[in-house]
This record gives C-alpha cells, sequence and structure tokens, in this order.
DNA sequence: ATGATTTTTTGATTTTTATCAAATGAATTC
DNA sequence: GAATTCATTTGATAAAAATCAAAAAATCAT
C-alpha cells in the first residue's frame, strides 16, 4: 500500500525496513473525492501530503479572490511551509481537483524522528531543500518572465494541468487575471 | 573569532563544544573588500557564506542587465540555493556592498556530516527551514504587493539598505525599473 | 575646488496587464 | 432538450509600469 510512497521517500535518502518501520506510526492514507479539502484553512499544517493518487491545488483568499499557490499531481508533495515551520494557522487551503488517495506524514515523524535517527534527517534535509530550489523557481518566473512565458512555461513543465485545471486557477498560479491569460493563449495557438 | 557564528548557529541547533570541533575543519574566514565578489559566476557554490561583518547582495545578469535577488546583512546567511544543491555552476553573483568579513562552512560540512551527525543535521534542517520561509514571503509580497507596498515593506524590514545600497539594486530587488521606483519615492515621501 | 563620472529624478510615450461589461460556449440539472 | 449555471472569450477603457531620453543632483578623482 505504502510502496509507492517509500520508493518516492527513496529518491531523498535511503530507506531500508528499519527505516520504514520507525516512520510508519506517522503514516496515514485516506481517499479525499474531488473538490474536498486535505488542508482546511485556520487549521494548522501538521503533515506533509503525498499524492498517491489524484491532483490537487494549494491556495488562498486574497481580497475574497482565490490565489492558485501551487499544483501537486501524483507522487508530489504539498504542505502549508509558513503554518509547518510556524506553528500557526494555516492560510493556505489544499483542495483536491480529482478523487484522490493521501498519504500523510506527521510533522513527529519527519522533525521529530529527525532528531534521533540519522535516515530520518536525511529525509528532511533533502525534502526541504527541493522545495526550497521549486521556491525559488517560482521566484524568478515571476519575477523576471513575462505572464506568456509563464504560460509556455508551464504549458512544457506541467501539460496535464492545462487539461485538469479550470483558467481561473491557472491565471492566478501565474500571477495574471482570467481574461489576460485568455488573450495569451489566443496569441500562443497560432 | 566564530564566537558570533556559533552564537548565530545556536539558535537553529544546539551546539555545544563538540559540535564547534567537528565543524571546525569546514570553516574559513577571510575578509573581503568593498565590492569584491564572494561568489564569483560560473563558480561551483560549496559553501553557505555568513557575513560576520558588513553587507552583500546577491545578483544575477538577465539581458545584460543586474537583478538583485537579495541582501545578506551582518549575522546573515547567503548561498546560491540552485548552484549548492544542484551541483551546477552558479549563475548567481555575491557581491560585497561595504568591507566585509565572510565565515564560509564548505558543503562537506553541513551536508556531508549531517549524514553521521544528529546536531549538524538539525542545523541542516533548520537552517534550510529557514530558508524556505523567507523564500516563501518574499513569494507572496512580489504576487500579492504593489510595487509600492513592497518598497514601504523593505523600508521597515531593513531600513539600513536605503543608505547603503545604490537605488538600480533595491529596484531590481522589489521587481521594478529604478524610474519607478524614484517616482514611488517621490510619492512616499509626503 | 573643478571637471568627470555616476546616480537619481523628471518628462513623454508605449507596452503590459487589470478592470468592467457583455457575449459566447460548455456542462449540468430538472 | 430547455433552462440554469459555470467557464471562457472578446471588447473597450483605465491603470501600472516599462522604455527612451534628457536634466539635475550627488559623488569621485585629480
Amino acid at each position: 500500500m505504502f510502496d509507492n510512497y517509500f520508493s518516492t521517500l527513496g529518491q531523498f535518502s535511503f530507506f531500508g525496513q528499519a527505516e520504514k518501520e520507525i516512520l510508519m506510526p506517522y503514516l496515514s492514507i485516506k481517499k479525499v473525492p474531488k473538490g474536498a479539502y486535505i488542508l482546511n484553512s485556520e487549521e494548522e499544517c501538521k503533515h506533509i501530503y503525498y499524492l498517491n493518487k489524484g491532483f490537487a491545488r494549494e491556495f488562498y483568499y486574497k481580497d475574497g479572490k482565490e490565489i492558485t499557490e501551487w499544483f501537486a499531481g501524483e507522487n508530489e508533495f504539498c504542505f502549508s511551509i509558513n503554518s509547518y515551520f510556524n506553528n500557526e494557522p494555516s492560510k493556505l487551503l489544499i483542495e483536491t481537483l480529482e478523487d484522490s488517495e493521501v498519504i500523510y506524514m506527521h510533522k513527529d515523524g519527519l522533525m521529530g524522528l529527525s532528531k534521533t535517527n540519522l535516515a530520518i534527517g536525511q529525509l528532511a534535509i533533502n525534502m526541504f531543500a527541493r522545495s526550497l530550489v521549486f521556491s525559488q523557481e517560482r521566484m524568478n518566473s515571476i519575477l523576471f518572465q513575462s505572464a506568456k512565458d509563464r504560460y509556455i512555461n508551464l504549458l512544457e513543465r506541467q501539460p496535464e494541468i492545462i487539461q485538469k485545471v479550470p483558467l481561473s486557477h491557472i491565471a492566478s498560479f501565474l500571477g495574471i487575471t482570467q481574461e489576460t491569460l485568455s488573450r495569451i493563449r489566443a496569441k500562443v495557438n497560432d
């Protein structure tokens, strides 16, 4: 059941039987139907979520509008960085965009066990390092690319998003309005 | 000589004599005169740099123009996230903006020792977590604040920057042109 | 200090994107 | 399948910021 999950964790740190067993008590799995919330607003984010199946988006409200911050596809992780590290209620919501299966690891597993277990420590270091690289890339794309380039980039990197996600979410993810995205799209399709 | 440094590290992980000794071989210190480079372009970033004294900026070239990515003040860290984690030549340059003293820790210290030493592991985890939170904050400020609000925010958070740094660097850090920043400034001073 | 260089400001114009409004198209329900 | 709802496109206009150009102010070197 967790094979897929542990093989993904294995990309970050060596994962033998001992590490699996020590981490197991901190893992849960649940099915989340399309449109339900993996993480709700005001809830403190105490887990790192893994999309074993399905597709989700992170978003929050700004002036009453939904702003999409990130998409998480199959075999990807998501969590609220601010809530998780600052121990505060999450402003970020995580919503499934299709029927999904989520495996989630409690903070006591990753952050707690890393104090006494070297393999879990490596897992944490490498997961956070990866997040940092992603975060950096996203920042650079927002700061230094035009809306059009950002859209083209997204098309290349995660073409499945275009099928799965309404335009409005993609637009807010790119930091533009949906009208602008619609116009960009009309131009790109030439 | 490293007292200051270790006390800052102590904010991230407990640092006793044993940890200091194990890390010492990976630490170096050097004076860097104003305008010199702590990290040069195309050089692979194998250290995390600490401004023991002085002030620096991270920047890179985009279409022949310098884009400032970050400022590092006294007792702060800087490094090229992409180069460090992806083992590739750095596109980022780190330049001192005044005479500085830099303590730098080799990757073999932080990343290497963390494989065998729990305290160093905690240090890495918490340093990267902090970087993630900073990166996230910066992203939010870029996405959801106007150029004017970003400038006001910067004024509040790091007023010393305004004195130490030419307008053009601040403008590119805020993601706007220096003309726009100059106009914003004229308005704010009312 | 004086001239040279750099930095900052100001002005006119263009580009990009947001905003407001309405029309079209697609999906869902009764 | 007509009515309702939701998503997307198109149009007109306004706002924000970029660009190009030049003037003013500040800094630096001799």
